[in-house]
DNA sequence: CACGGGTAATTGTCCGACTAATATGATTGT
DNA sequence: ACAATCATATTAGTCGGACAATTACCCGTG
């Protein structure tokens, strides 16, 4: 059903558009914060001088204000001016700031944390899309292993089939929230194997785990589908547990 | 050190600030985004004309539009528009996003999903708490349940005081993903209250619930706290399933 | 029928002025 | 001496209007 017409571009980025200013500035703005470049509790510089110096107008400038303020990273008042908020405000879940995390070296704090979210939700997301699966979303998981398996996970479409694979367990759901945190959930995905990548080793075959998983929710058990993801994560906890050491004490 | 003065006004909303004309649109057209009024895939009118309609200028309004952008709400390009996006790309996470969500009459389906995240994520979450939480920390949470004694559950003051133990265990994980959950957890703890008052009826007393979770937590016993906070979250659910069941059905 | 170019509609950007809120310090009254 | 009040300066907020950039869509052309 539905024509499907030309429904999505098959370049898009996250947002899909040409960069507009304001994107841009919220872009450099989000990572210079995130980075600690401006401490929290810092007031940035009034809009007319700061707009000045990055050479666009106030509006645009503005613009960007109002998209890191919706992400809860900076906080405007009259006569106090801009203020970078406290960290405990950012909004971690949403997909951009996260990006802006990772822009430069991965925080090995936050990477850590992102595993442990990984072990939490996941394995319970795999026993509840057990239950709930439908057809098409298990065709969805298959054709994502076999894209993996077609890819390998040393390149950008191998690494969207794996994050595309624990898109559908989340979106199998049926739960909202669970379905929110994909992008979140995708982010820890993804540092497996962007460290792995970095080491120049794969180590261990993350297929049969993932065929396991998929096996439990397709043959709708919910234990074995829990167990099966649980060692998934752990697995790629352990594959990552070393890289990650090894840059946290490099960072000290 | 501060003085602390006046520092937070009584009257607090979630920023604090007072109404500023591109927040409240921006409220106004998240409330009539995710209430339906306008679905997926509809373009709104465009700049001009909508800003004109609501007495606003086109800066204010296109401020506004960015908020929603940046949570995922709308999509702007030129010449077709800004239109909705799909309902998945919206960041329920986003604690502005989930506020609008029940701004009407809370959505019964998505009042279950809150509650399944939390059968997921707090019990795990004491068990971490359990192991990693300071001095400090439990002190915010044993002063949180005396409030919560004091005050009772069928005033602000007392929700509030709930929604902070809660907030201080996920806090006491050390966890920032986890941490930035608090407002989406905050959102299923308040439900329960919500739905109990509505009732008029609190027939059950939450206190040894919430104390057990407590105690486990300050002697340091993961196991422990994992079981108590899952027999809250459960009993929670409990109290909240019927009228969950009886909206439901109500809304079909 | 495929392809390429023109066009109109819409968002994006810029500018400059004025308004509103408010932190700070001066003023006043007690 | 101290408290409360008021004036002032600074900053974000709002406004209106102009022009630029993008792009879906139609139309002509090969």
């Amino acid at each position: 059903m539905a024509t499907r017409k030309t429904a999505d571009a098959p370049k898009s980025r996250r947002t899909g558009n040409p960069a507009r200013i304001h994107g841009t500035i919220a872009n450099d703005l989000g990572i210079a914060i995130v980075s600690g470049q401006y401490q929290p509790g810092e007031t940035l510089p009034n809009e007319i001088d700061f707009s000045e110096r990055l050479k666009v107008s106030r509006s645009a400038y503005r613009e960007a204000v109002r998209i890191l303020s919706a992400k809860g990273l900076v906080e405007s008042r009259p006569k106090t001016g801009t203020r970078v908020t406290d960290s405990r405000n950012w909004n971690l879940l949403d997909p951009d700031v996260l990006a802006w995390y990772f822009a430069g070296e991965p925080d090995p704090k936050l990477a850590h944390g992102l595993f442990e979210l990984r072990l939490i939700v996941e394995p319970a997301a795999a026993a509840l899309a057990a239950e709930r699966r439908k057809p098409a979303q298990l065709t969805v998981m298959r054709e994502a292993l076999m894209d993996m398996e077609r890819f390998g996970l040393d390149n950008e479409d191998g690494r969207n089939a794996d994050r595309a694979f624990h898109d559908a367990v989340l979106e199998a759901t049926g739960n909202m929230p669970l379905i929110s945190l994909a992008s979140t959930i995708g982010a820890g995905v993804r540092l497996t194997t962007v460290y792995k990548a970095r080491k120049d080793e794969l180590p261990r075959d993350p297929m049969p785990d993932h065929w396991k998983v998929f096996d439990a929710i397709a043959a709708g058990g919910p234990d074995e589908a829990r167990e099966a993801m649980t060692e998934l994560v752990s697995a790629a906890l352990r594959d990552t547990a070393r890289a990650l050491e090894r840059s946290k004490s490099a960072a000290d």
